[in-house]
RNA sequence: GGGUCGUUAGCUCAGUUGGUUAGAGUGUUGCCUUGACAUGGCAGAGGUCGCUAGUUCGAGUCUAGCACGACCCACCA
């Protein structure tokens, strides 16, 4: 083995060809009755995307889940693909049209879908291709795209159903209508951004009676406040508050929108707040949303005044036809100024709707779109969560999840875009609407239905990105294609069994998910939905272009390797909590390989050949007893971890470390070369064995969460040459609790443990033993240690035996209760160096040498508690807790109804 | 306005139904190149667990209030 592991982009990438190659990524489907099916979709990124780290943490987890249960004998189908994402394309080739001297103006539709297929088939699997660096061991034989011609089939497919059950209907609405792109958009498209603004305070004069005449004074008006002066052109009406005595007398009235001079009611609604702005409130329904339903119930006339751009249109004066909606304000605003009409200007801060992928301030629209009525499609969803049927996790979205499904409203589904699936609906001259899979099949239905050929016009809108996503879950494994109808994978694979995703797209995506799920299937898409936090800079930071502060992970793979940063998100995945990315923890992480890969290398150094194959069980060392015992224990802890219900990613790789450096490498095998040094030939090679036996155990846990260096050493190490064994670890079989199950029938004796934790002590004092007497005490007894080998071993065996006498020492004047003093303690130690061979030079220094004595005083002391506490039964409470409390504490944690009772029982008595 | 979460070592974070002396990584101080590993080893320093009250034999953990911070939903005349 290289001294140094390579991780590199080329040496990673031989490992994943290799992996993918040999088919270790396929999902038999079909043909492996036998095996339990495990299925994870994985969210198709854009395919406008590239690689960022959110992308890194959330296919590492689904990765892990992955390659954790095909070692497990798991027919594993991770699905991968991409989505079309219509807005974000449609923009992004534009842009780049518009950049290369193309006017997007002047193409057709045909033309420019052209374009957009042609730049898809360039750069749309770029991420796919990021997505094999970070090691995603998905199926790419089965990879799908939203817009892919089953997918597509599948769309129109679950339209026409949904449309001729009633749930999707068309209707002329006010939607949120993105000014930039110029099509509608859904309510959760919306951000509301905190703006200051002038909240203008506008005199509507009031129009007199004929009978009124002249005679009645001044003031005749009535003040309105608002944010948005521009769109007093589409006033129809001034609304009070019918309780407001300040204008009772005046509902009924008139008064004149100013610049206009059109004359509108006075109106009483309960929906207006009298306590702001002045109490009165212009009424502009097509504009505005609490205007638009108070206009409806009081039959008010909606008048258009911008047009798809936000501009002001025809319906305005001429002076302010072609208007952006701010020049309109400034020009509104002075106009009124010099009519004397403006009555107060004041600064306000107030929240503005804005697109959230233009970024542009929307403006409300009424216009004639598609919609999905929602209720009884999100009560079913709210009652599978409800119900346990799909598992959140964690568990605290489950609120969230109640309130946004009790709250529901129609979702907009029509964009006025041209990158989308195209709905299925035709119309005829007279308006009739008629729903088909294509054309022919339109124009077919059109001509029964009429009896003659009629020319038909398809709908131009195609449909909001998140229908076709919402079909992810099922229509990736054939649903509603001809060629695959009721076909095996489908019924193999779902619903599936872990869906991992961000939380911000919980309801865009999660939610309509499980309601076409129901709707279509018949049952949930998946049982666990996992819901990771999102990923912040070292200082808690949202990243973001513009804050310039942006990691990209191949970037950090290059530098660290791919398996720490695999590593470093899992150990950072605590559900439910942001996470810093803070580059010191991968720099940390890549050091946690490196002692892999070292470990590794100490092996392959002993002769071990074959240690796979060895038998286990017939080993006798109370040491490697009590090691798979450990093993085990950690086997266990990770399968925890692991289970799809749980998800704590974090908590299997913390354990996974620590066994790995703690345990494995700075006890066990320091404890191992010891037997080396100083066993017997037997001992010899049971140590060889069963620590090669055991790293093999442990590299194969490992596996999921570092594939790389896992793979490597494996393919590398001599001590993993088998007979006609898997040669891939990645199709390996995992070793788990079940597989170590022999070592409950060994009784590991009292004293036979004692000993072993005994070593594991000796371990680090001997290391700081080492440390110590290099200068000092070693060359008192060996003049030359480096000059061979022998005289090394020589002075390690005999620090070994002075050691050896300091712990016979400490036990023997009782240095582990606290019975002794610590002066005298200090004594036996000094004592005990001398004894065992290490004496000092008569000259040494008293004090120097006791310091030295009282630090391992210390260490002693500690260690005589910690074993202490491992067998006293009682030994986890506080000594001067009562007796009782002792006793009752001592039950086991999953007896705690009893020790309740037993709580109440002592101090009832009491 | 409604809701959710967070506050633990210089920094980034764990802490499982309340239980010895609150842990890890990283940084820092001192010592040590040795035959797996200086991307290492040993030893040390560093914490009134946001604040206040309460429940309890015992609170980082449970309850209430407060402070600061983050996020989601709704509204904004």
């Amino acid at each position: 083995m290289e001294k140094r592991y390579d991780f590199s982009a080329d040496a990673e990438r031989a490992l994943y060809d290799d992996w993918d190659s040999c088919g270790a990524f396929r999902c038999r489907g079909e043909g492996s009755s036998k095996q339990k099916p495990y299925t994870i979709m994985m969210p198709p990124p854009n395919v406008t995307g590239r690689l960022h780290i959110g992308h890194a943490l959330d296919n590492t987890l689904q990765d892990i889940l992955v390659r954790y249960h095909r070692m497990r004998g798991f027919d594993c189908l991770w699905l991968p693909g991409t989505d079309h994402a219509g807005i974000a394309t449609q923009l992004l080739v534009s842009k780049q049209l518009a950049s290369s001297g193309v006017d997007c103006e002047q193409l057709t539709r045909e033309e420019f879908l052209e374009h957009i297929w042609r730049w898809k088939d360039q750069y749309g699997n770029i991420i796919l291709q990021q997505l094999r660096r970070l090691g995603a061991s998905c199926d790419w034989s089965r990879a799908r795209f939203t817009m892919d011609e089953g997918f597509s089939r599948s769309v129109r497919h679950a339209f026409l159903r949904m449309y001729e059950d009633g749930l999707i209907y068309r209707a002329e609405r006010l939607v949120n209508w993105d000014p930039r792109l110029e099509t509608a958009i859904s309510d959760l498209e919306v951000n509301q951004v905190s703006l200051r603004g002038k909240l203008c305070f506008i005199d509507y004069p009031l129009m007199c009676e004929p009978d009124e005449g002249l005679s009645s004074s001044p003031p005749a008006v009535i003040t309105v406040a608002t944010m948005r002066p521009e769109t007093l052109f589409g006033d129809s009406a001034v609304a009070v508050h019918p309780e407001d005595e300040r204008y009772t007398s005046l509902v009924g009235k008139f008064c004149s929108v100013p610049l206009t001079g059109r004359s509108v009611p006075i109106i009483a609604d309960k929906r207006v707040d009298r306590e702001q702005g002045t109490g009165a409130l212009k009424i502009t329904p097509a504009h505005d949303f609490l205007d638009f339903d108070i206009g409806s119930d009081h039959f008010l006339e909606s008048l258009i005044i911008f047009d798809k751009r936000a501009k002001l249109n025809d319906q305005v004066p001429k002076a302010y036809r072609g208007l952006s909606r701010e020049q309109a304000r400034k020009e509104v605003v002075s106009a009124l100024v010099s009519l004397g009409l403006l009555r107060e200007v004041r600064d306000e801060e107030h929240s503005v709707p804005h697109g959230e992928r233009s970024g542009v301030a929307l403006e409300p629209r009424l216009t004639k779109q598609w919609f999905v009525s929602m209720d009884v499609l999100a009560a079913r969803a709210l009652r599978a969560v409800d119900d346990g049927d799909t598992l959140l996790l964690p568990q605290i979205w489950h609120s969230t999840w109640r309130n946004w499904l009790d709250n529901i409203q129609p979702w907009c589904i029509s964009r006025q875009l041209l990158w989308g699936h195209r709905i299925p609906i035709w119309y005829t001259e007279s308006g009739d609407e008629i729903a088909a899979v294509s054309e022919e099949s339109a124009l077919e239905q059109a001509k029964q239905k009429f009896g003659k050929s009629l020319p038909l016009m398809q709908d131009e809108d195609v449909l909001d990105t998140w229908f076709s996503s919402s079909l992810w879950p099922f229509s990736t494994l054939g649903w509603s294609d001809e060629k695959f109808i009721d076909n095996s994978l489908l019924q193999h694979h779902f619903p599936t069994d872990v869906l991992v995703t961000g939380f911000d797209i919980l309801f865009f995506w999660v939610a309509r998910m499980m309601m076409m799920s129901f709707y279509f299937m018949g049952c949930v898409p998946f049982r666990v939905v996992y819901l990771h936090a999102l990923i912040r800079d070292a200082r808690g930071r949202k990243m973001s272009k513009s804050l310039g502060n942006v990691v990209n992970p191949i970037d950090l793979m290059d530098r660290y390797g791919c398996d720490a940063l695999r590593f470093t998100l899992a150990s950072q995945a605590v559900p439910g909590r942001d996470l810093r990315l803070v580059e010191k923890r991968i720099e940390g992480n890549r050091n946690f390989v490196t002692k892999l890969w070292n470990a590794a290398r100490f092996l392959e150094m002993q002769d071990c050949r074959y240690a796979r194959d060895f038998d286990i069980g017939s080993i006798r060392g109370s040491l490697h007893k009590w090691m798979l015992v450990r093993l085990r224990e950690t086997a266990s802890k990770v399968e925890r971890a692991l289970d799809d219900r749980v998800c704590l990613f974090h908590e299997a790789s913390s354990v996974l470390y620590h066994f790995l450096w703690d345990v494995f490498c700075d006890q066990y095998l320091e404890i191992v070369k010891l037997v080396l040094l100083t066993g017997s030939d037997a001992e010899k090679n049971e140590a060889r064995f069963s620590s090669a036996w055991i790293f093999y155990g442990l590299l194969r846990m490992l596996h999921p969460f570092v594939p790389f260096v896992t793979e490597k050493i494996f393919r590398t190490a001599d001590i993993f040459a088998s007979r006609g064994k898997s040669e891939r670890l990645i199709t390996a079989q995992w070793l788990g609790v079940d597989d170590i199950a022999f070592a409950d029938n060994w009784t590991i004796e009292v004293e036979e443990l004692e000993w072993v934790l005994g070593l594991v002590k000796e371990v680090r004092p001997l290391r700081s033993c080492l440390g110590l007497s290099a200068k000092d005490i070693v060359p008192l007894r060996c003049e030359d240690l480096t000059s061979s080998a022998e005289s090394y071993i020589n002075s390690w065996a005999v620090v070994v035996r002075g050691m050896a006498g300091i712990e016979w020492l400490g036990r023997k004047s009782g240095l582990g209760n606290g019975s002794v003093s610590k002066e005298k303690s200090i004594g036996f130690v000094y004592q005990g160096f001398i004894n065992a061979g290490l004496g000092l030079p008569s000259d040494f220094p008293i004090e120097e040498a006791k310091n030295r004595a009282l630090k391992q005083f210390n260490y002693w002391n500690s260690q005589f508690h910690a074993l202490d506490n491992k067998l006293s039964p009682n030994g986890k409470f506080a000594k001067n807790a009562p007796e009782e409390v002792k006793l009752a504490s001592a039950l086991k944690r999953d007896e705690a109804e009893r020790k309740r009772e037993l709580f109440s029982k002592i101090y009832n008595e009491m």
